[in-house]
DNA sequence: GTCTATAAACAGATAGAC
DNA sequence: GTCTATCTGTTTATAGAC
């Protein structure tokens, strides 16, 4: 524990996430979960007794270490123009560390709303206190007047859809892989202003 | 074929393209496919030989009459914010006429880059003339220098990643079918709105 | 061309030895 | 706890009658 080890549920757990997030609940094979951990297929049910229990375990596990550091930067009390920098910044190098992350959970998301909605709920995020920000900037006659659910989506969109997208965009823009990690790169000044001049007055 | 009917072929053509859109390639049953266009499962492999080259024809078809509606209004003549006007209007119609398409291809293309790029190759979708555009208006003073890659990403992310990401933003936003319909319609006039205050000097 | 029945392969889950 | 061997159900694919 102290040193480099893990024991064998950390192990299933970490190979488990990456074949999940690779491949998908329905593409996963318990074989390769197996494989990944170096282990063999029983162990997996002795620890976790089914496939659909260790899919679960992960999709909870990944949005709870991702969601509050995405939404911890929204929801902090700093002036908005810092606020849009700061997000961009600290979002894109989350993702550009774990750039399957966002396609597992939207398409895992979409096949089974119902079911895994309420894992993002029970993370708490509330998102209600931007919208109280942006009021307040427009009072002071700093920005216009704008819908913080489309402001909101603007940011996001901009930040994660090139994850997503990565092998389209790849391929129309003739970019290699470190093509595609400079064009990242690139987007952490690209977006906030791209957002700031967006709503400025 | 000159009245409501199809033939065999174009019936389970529409069934596989429903089924494979919503359920992903791993996630459809060929039994669902039968199922879905009235017929057994037997005819599937008469008509296609294979699950795989049914999803084959069907990634084909999807790209084929996606792409070129898309980047048809990418690539025509007319001025820049006209463009960007039209693009972001008739983009997102037809995104909310086929809501789980782009899910669908990119959660695909993720898992299979390889296999499925040169599909988008063959619609000879060539982007470079936008490129050519912003040029002409940084220098005619109307806009600021943007890189080209960069303008189409943060254009094509706020059109599609609503569409992604819909569970989500229903969620973390609280709006219910109807008022993410609304959602949508409104973005045809947020989008351009931010995309020009973003470029515009 | 379309069907029913079945083969063949695969994948999740369990039994039982160590 | 961890393994091998096996069972059970599922899914793709084929054979063969009509």
């Amino acid at each position: 524990m102290s040193e480099n080890e893990l024991n064998t549920e950390q192990l299933i757990l970490k190979a488990a996430r990456k074949v999940f997030t690779h491949k998908g609940l329905d593409g996963a094979r318990m074989q390769d979960i197996a494989n990944e951990a170096g282990i063999n297929k029983a162990l997996l049910h002795y620890y976790f007794r089914s496939k659909d229990k260790l899919f679960e375990s992960i999709f909870k596990d990944v949005i709870k270490t991702f969601f509050p550091q995405v939404v911890s930067v929204l929801v902090a009390d700093i002036p908005l123009f810092d606020k849009i920098h700061r997000f961009t910044e600290s979002y894109i190098d989350i993702l550009a560390k774990n750039p399957e992350i966002p396609g597992f959970v939207f398409h895992e998301l979409s096949k089974n709303p119902d079911r895994l909605i309420g894992n993002i709920r029970e993370t708490g995020a509330d998102i209600g206190i931007i919208g109280e920000q942006l009021q307040k900037e427009v009072e002071a006659g700093n920005i216009r007047p704008i819908n913080p659910a489309h402001f909101i989506a603007n940011l996001i969109s901009m930040c994660v859809f090139p994850f997503i997208a990565r092998p389209l965009l790849m391929g129309i823009m003739k970019m290699d892989a470190q093509g595609f990690d400079s064009f990242i790169e690139e987007r952490k000044q690209i977006v906030p202003e791209a957002i700031i001049r967006s709503i400025k007055v």
